[in-house]
DNA sequence: ATAAATTTTTAGTTTTGTCTAAATTTTTAT
DNA sequence: ATAAAAATTTAGACAAAACTAAAAATTTAT
């Protein structure tokens, strides 16, 4: 498999994830930065090597050969995000791009190899779940920080936005993977929240909340 | 940089190491498995974007950009390759063609932490030396196995050849980097050496001897 | 010194992955 | 229900990096 056809395996399984009856050829395009007509290009090589299932203009879905690829892929990169931050030092909005090459290298072996050296990872630095050598991933019963009941106690356990803007704010905040997150109030007007956060209260926006898993 | 001119550099710069005069056109094309034709077009495109100093018939060598980025590319392989026998457990013959993968990952803050990681090793897996942030590398005086006195004591510090099948005979042959040569006989008609390693006697013909370095 | 052999380059194709522009299909809105 | 809008596909082109076959330059051998 070529690196371009790995990216479109990829980003096809992050949208099925959503949209699981088909996934758009111009949300594609938009995921990859290119335009439809290349998408469509694209599709009919997958389709050919038996990766997804192409109906034209019907959208398209991954084969259970194309699943199982994806989920490799996805392995590999949150593996390498893992060793990346917990070996070498990487902050968690430093890794994204970096994974993003290292994720195409062919070996088995490697991946293997790594996955035992970083003793087996459930979850990469962002809370996402990382497929294990058989694609199995740990299923975790998250919710939104934006969904909580007010006065409960919860545990950031995963980024739903990973983008490095996003990260920089929550270290801003001393927010991190663990923190223990208490919503004190919410406004009804515009669902900001008042938040309990390492003891220190302070005020998070609807959109800030709605890109936050807790549990 | 592509992928491809990344490897056209690393060729020219290993080929130069034996001409410095300039490198032929087919003696990279063997080193690709690519055809001179190809070569042909590469050294163009190469030498427009000052990489390499080319003159048609003449051969090719590095110009000082040239060198820096072809060191820097061997850096990153000789460190991956590191990493790969000292972190991941991999064999000596098994790092490779894995290295050679993960020789383009572009990020310079990636390779210099990788570098820290490793406590900046000085020689890869195979004795060959690495450049240091600066392109620097540690020189060592070493000679090949066939050129030493008779009854005078060595220390294998790396091989010529790392392809896996010599890296295996060396470890059937219980010969390490570190291991211990004392030449006892030389066989004037082949060449052929009577070594005491490891405080056993060995046979070693002139071919291998060709290809070990001792110091 | 010149012919033969070798090496290298040129010219013209191919494949992969992309693009633009135009055509077609599907969806949405009246 | 049909026209307009949006999404998707087709057709044709391009750049990168390779190839084959033929031409040109250089080297070698007599």
């Amino acid at each position: 498999m070529t690196i371009s056809e790995e990216n479109y395996l990829k980003v096809i399984y992050h949208l099925s994830l959503v949209s699981p009856k088909g996934v758009n050829t111009n949300a594609i395009a938009g995921m990859l930065d290119t335009k439809a007509s290349s998408v469509t290009d694209m599709l009919k090589k997958l389709s050919e090597k038996d990766l997804v299932a192409y109906q034209k203009y019907q959208g398209v879905t991954l084969t259970e050969n194309g699943f199982r690829s994806a989920k490799m892929i996805v392995r590999k990169h949150r593996l390498w995000e893992v060793f990346l931050v917990e070996k070498l030092g990487f902050a968690w909005d430093e890794v994204h791009d970096i994974a993003e090459e290292l994720e195409h290298i062919k070996s088995e072996t490697l991946i293997n190899k790594l996955d035992e050296y970083l003793d087996f990872p459930a979850f990469d630095p962002h809370g996402d779940p990382i497929p294990d050598v058989n694609g199995v991933m740990k299923k975790v019963n998250k919710l939104l920080l934006s969904e909580v009941e007010i006065n409960k106690e919860y545990q950031c356990v995963g980024v739903k936005d990973s983008s490095s803007e996003f990260l920089k704010y929550l270290d801003k905040q001393k927010i991190a993977l663990g923190s223990t997150f208490v919503v004190k109030e919410k406004e009804s007007f515009d669902d900001t929240l008042l938040v309990e956060v390492n003891s220190k209260q302070i005020t998070i926006s609807n959109k800030i909340a709605n890109n936050l898993y807790v549990q």
